[in-house]
DNA sequence: GCTGAGAATGAACGCGTGTTCATTCTTAGC
DNA sequence: GCTAAGAATGAACACGCGTTCATTCTCAGC
């Protein structure tokens, strides 16, 4: 009874939850660990911390602390992706201008530039040369990420008289978004998102003139 | 008497040599450690061993392994400053196209692009975020090679009608930059060299008309 | 109200790490 | 040839890490 009463007092009452819960917990913990200290001083005792989980959970549910860096990079990935499709497989727009314009609305949005997040994915890739895991799931995001830019970015150049390199303009979209991404992380205050839209537009209208209405 | 002949057999003779050249074995055995293993990875007794010499000399020559670290990230941001601005600070060029033409063959060099100093870049990039010391070496890195294109732009589009943006380019082409380079790092043989240096020059093409003579 | 399955806990363990330092070796200056 | 300064070594140490697992706790099914 006492003891009853001590442990309520520390507000200890333990908690069960379905396994899909305490994964998502752990796994936006340590974005926000990942973003504080860096991917290379990331400690398992520091996640469970964060989540405010006891020590030996994070292995019950992912087993290794590799597992739940690499669930913590699929999630980033996959979360950007269907956002992306969201747009470029939508049969809603009026013009492929339009869907252009809701692209560079969705990439450079406070959800998908916000710190936490931007930090993981430089994290990742600046360990995925030497990872083979890290590496594929980074090269798998972006092969599906360049392709449906690539048949919008089609669409554009076949609605124009000058000729493009549709494959070289995509690549370069796809670089300068990431190179904007990179800024933005580096250097908050001097890279705006309001700034890199502005850029994105700039370098697009050299390329499809007809957008630039 | 013996020892010595055993200690010769065993090719272990003590080598000393100048403070200077102890650190620079000691910087590029850590990049090619950064490159092989990742930066979250790398151990000093693995530096020690891939520069060929004892467990104990980084430390007599570097005190701490953070300041190796920050060391091999200044040898490299510091070597591509110095080849920047050898091509943009020089005064031999007939025009800035050609100037330009300069530029991007440099920064698509098999020197600029060798894997082993592409990984070292990103490494530390992917860390900036939770290490101050990391982001004002990036930044002022960055820093200082916008304003010397920035200043080559402003030639160009001074040369032609149409009028641009140049901050918006400049911040533009460093970002596409960074981007191809993250992009040969990632996949090296989706992205070569060769295809890089297209990109760049379709993008700007699009912007400089006047260079695509 | 009981009970078994399994979720959650946190103390304990062993290993690998960065760092230290007593010792050995080399060489410049005399 | 001697010596002092200091470069180089590598065994030893203390600490923090990921992982394990005996134990405690929760609740669905009966």
């Amino acid at each position: 009874m006492q003891t009853k009463t001590i442990k309520s007092l520390a507000g200890k009452k333990r908690v069960i939850l379905p396994r899909a819960v305490r994964r998502q917990q752990l796994i936006l913990a340590t974005m926000r660990c990942i973003s504080e200290v860096g991917l290379s001083s990331v400690t398992m005792a520091q996640v469970t911390k964060e989540a405010g989980l006891s020590r030996g959970i994070a292995n019950l549910h992912f087993e290794r602390k590799e597992n739940l860096l690499i669930e913590t990079l699929r999630f980033v990935t996959d979360e950007y992706n269907r956002g992306q499709a969201e747009i470029l497989d939508a049969a809603t727009f009026s013009s492929a201008a339009e869907q252009l314009a809701a692209l560079i609305q969705f990439q450079f949005s406070r959800s998908v530039t916000e710190a936490t997040k931007m930090a993981v994915w430089f994290a990742f890739y600046g360990e995925a040369t030497s990872r083979p895991t890290y590496q594929k799931i980074c090269a798998d995001s972006d092969a599906r990420a360049a392709r449906s830019v690539r048949a919008l970015f089609t669409q554009l150049g076949a609605a124009q008289e000058a000729l493009i390199d549709v494959g070289a303009v995509t690549d370069g979209y796809i670089a300068l978004i990431d190179g904007l991404w990179l800024n933005i992380l580096l250097a908050p205050q001097k890279m705006t998102r309001a700034k890199a839209k502005r850029v994105a537009r700039t370098f697009l209208e050299g390329v499809f003139p007809s957008i630039k209405a």
